[in-house]
DNA sequence: CGCAGCCTTGAGCAGTATCAAAGTCGGTGG
DNA sequence: CCACCGACTTTGATACTGCTCAAGGCTGCG
């Protein structure tokens, strides 16, 4: 794949998250791959010679852990950086990426970004930023994960993927949303089912809508 | 505080780890200060003005979540880098630094540490690397967290606990472990008190001897 | 129309947390 | 030197959360 020119120029916008709601203009950018929803951009254990933007659509990088069960990491959403992680620590890929939805994604060669990232001092910066703030909000997660029970992770995680669907409804399906919570299908469905009850959120199908963010976000807080 | 130059010079060393191993000589080398067991390094939503290196001794990282319930993210010990990640972000900390034992430290001024990244690119490198390859670490660690019983886990903290005591028996209290572990203090005694019957660690008072290794790696493995 | 893949529900169980109480250890002051 | 105090550790009993297994329902698609 060869390096979208117009990406690589706007890394630092999208680094720095700046670039989240700008729509490329398709007549100036032709986006470079196009994949099908289940699809795999890249897998546990892959040398990255790049990373993706992703022009539009929905990833989620997820662990495959024991048994074959998965966690969700991490769903990176349009105008987000994928894959720099392995990348920059001349590793392997040590997780999956897996296409939540139809996307269309640009690429940049490493050696472009390791380029750029030499000859720019600023956004040298903002990758050791970007990086160290992801690190801390790692920590955060971890915390989350060990300490809040799967009810409040649950309302936790509605409210980030009501930021990743930007309020539209959430269009997941259960067994992606369990392994997002990190607990069993079935607990996650009972607890929607919950949620409905006391009114927090609407469902049609597979799709959730947020009623009232602020119970959830005191469910997610309270232990 | 003042940076020590002579870390200053090895911090290169000291990010890529080659530095674990090394004793520094103490007649070249003022140590910044001395910290005793339970004195607090920083803490949450303090300024980073630099950045620690560990001389001697042991540092507990932790979050302080719901209830006071704290989770151990991580155990600093001899030869590693304290409180970058939150220096690097221009963020203020988000987590607390509490000494585990006596520990001496080195300080180096965030200006000073800003200063060589950018006049020297391998160390820029390294930064980077460093950063990134932990980003990774830290998504396996939550797999863990979501997936693996307490059980599991806590035959994995005594792993990586064996390397951080460097072999010697792990001597660190019974909540510590359970924070590390992140359940109940009771429930790391009645799986110590397994352990210890089904021969795989010998206890000490506190202390805990790691007696057979593979048979706690193939547990930590198991599901 | 029927199949396949999701989604939902129920019942029962295992693993952990919580609460309460007793035991141990090291240090301190009389 | 001894007895006591406080902090930490251990044990027991009980409750509950969340997982697993099993079965049935729904939906979209060939």
């Amino acid at each position: 794949m060869v390096t979208c020119s117009h990406c690589l120029s706007e890394i630092e916008k999208i680094l720095s998250g700046a670039h989240n709601a700008i729509v490329l203009d398709p007549h100036i950018h032709n986006k470079n791959s196009e994949y099908k929803k289940g699809e795999i951009l890249f897998s546990e254990g892959g040398i990255p010679r790049g990373v993706f933007y992703i022009h539009s659509g929905l990833i989620k990088i997820i662990k495959s852990g024991n048994e074959g069960k998965e966690q969700i990491i991490e769903i990176a959403k349009t105008g987000d950086l994928v894959g720099f992680r392995a990348m920059l620590s001349d590793k392997t890929y040590n997780v999956d990426g897996v296409m939540l939805e139809d996307t269309s994604v640009c690429y940049i060669q490493k050696s472009d970004f390791m380029q750029e990232i030499n000859l720019n001092e600023q956004l040298r910066n903002t990758v050791i930023r970007v990086l160290s703030k992801e690190l801390q909000d790692r920590a955060d997660l971890l915390t989350t994960m060990a300490q809040k029970t799967v009810r409040q992770r649950s309302a936790l995680a509605l409210i980030l993927l009501d930021d990743i669907y930007k309020g539209n409804p959430i269009n997941l399906s259960r067994d992606d949303l369990a392994n997002y919570v990190g607990t069993a299908t079935e607990t996650v469905i009972r607890l929607l089912r919950e949620f409905k009850k006391d009114g927090l959120v609407g469902i049609q199908g597979r799709k959730i809508t947020i009623l009232e963010m602020n119970r959830l976000i005191e469910i997610s807080k309270l232990i």
